[in-house]
DNA sequence: TGTACATCAGTGAACGCGCGTTCACTGATGTAC
DNA sequence: TGTACATCAGTGAACGCGCGTTCACTGATGTAC
């Protein structure tokens, strides 16, 4: 093993991410700033500039990742059920649940409207992400019987459902008025559907 | 009429609050400073500590105050339509997302998990006024039928749906899936409820 | 109705801080020949 | 395989900015007598 600091990084874009979202876990979407991650990923202040020409760029990029992990979250819960059209439902509520619990800045930044870049390489990455997110949303809700507002009425419920119960478990509500795990009250709160 | 200006201000801390709302509405919770703020209420920058000991005091007064207009905001829809059980449901739905709708960075302020300030006083003003807002929601969501996760289960069922669903017309979902106003979506959403 | 005086609510200067961004630079990398 | 050289990815100093907070101060208010 080389015992030289080596110049070149390797992969600081990653790395720079990986430690944007490590300082949002810890202190929240404020806590994120270029002169942050720059010293958690140990380079200079100045380094990250290479990478991203600025904090919108940088935070767009972990927008990117957030929603990348939150699709990944909702699949395996999807996974760990059984197939039962219903079962998909709760999955994908629960991966909801746990991504928000595991993940609350993450989930705030994504989901609170801090200004992205709008650069095109950035705003497609988002995009494609945050778009296979909804895509899973999407096949879950699809078997259920479409109602007065249609099958997009029922994706919309199911997300609304789901979003807002870890928005609220988030802020410190709902514990009390259903006890259980977050991913355990989304079950809970969940109406009949019909399928089919 | 007098010229000239008064050394005191009168109700400065209302006029702060005022002005912080203000600020909020135009830049997002990011943007309230106590330096904006006295400047907006044309005050020097140092006038605001001899009401609020920090920003997270003067955070904690603008976010009750926030609660206070949401809890108007709901009852006023909820008057405005029929006393039928499942209209005083959608009146509180389309209070709450009238009221996201039209203050969406205060919104995201009293939901955010910004810090807001420990001091007592701030606290109970808080607490009040956020749980006369809880307590509406509990009003309108108590005739319905109790169902697996009792009537607390349906009052979060309702809240979380509210919620959510003003969270997402915020973050710029759910047009594209059920179209109208934010207001019209929460009864397009709303399953069937039974009451009695 | 006066007057002395304590208290209150402002002002303006100053502090140190962390921030994004820019700049000239330097060492490492990789490629053309 | 060697070498010249363009390009890339870092460094460290410096910039100006807005911020929260503190401080000594001053003018207005209101109260005791």
């Amino acid at each position: 093993m080389s015992s030289k600091k080596p110049h070149h990084h390797g992969n600081l874009r990653a790395a720079l991410i990986d430690a944007g979202v490590a300082l949002i876990a810890e202190g929240g979407p404020e806590a994120l700033s270029i002169r942050g991650v720059a010293a958690r990923a140990g380079v200079s202040h100045a380094a990250p500039a290479h990478h991203f020409p600025s904090l919108a760029h940088l935070r767009g990029a972990i927008v990117a990742e957030g929603f990348r992990r939150f699709t990944q979250a909702m699949e395996e819960e999807i996974a760990a059920g059984s197939d039962a059209p219903r079962d998909r439902v709760v999955g994908a509520g629960r991966g909801y649940q746990r991504f928000a619990r595991e993940n609350p800045g993450l989930f705030h930044l994504m989901w609170g409207g801090n200004k992205c870049a709008d650069d095109p390489e950035i705003d497609a990455e988002l995009r494609e992400a945050a778009g296979a997110s909804f895509e899973v949303l999407r096949q879950v809700c699809a078997p259920i019987t479409p109602g007065g507002a249609g099958a997009e009425g029922n994706e919309l419920f199911v997300w609304a459902l789901a979003h807002g119960l870890a928005s609220l478990t988030l802020a410190g509500f709902g514990q009390e008025l259903v006890p259980g795990s977050a991913e355990d009250r989304f079950e809970a709160v969940l109406p009949p559907l019909k399928f089919g």
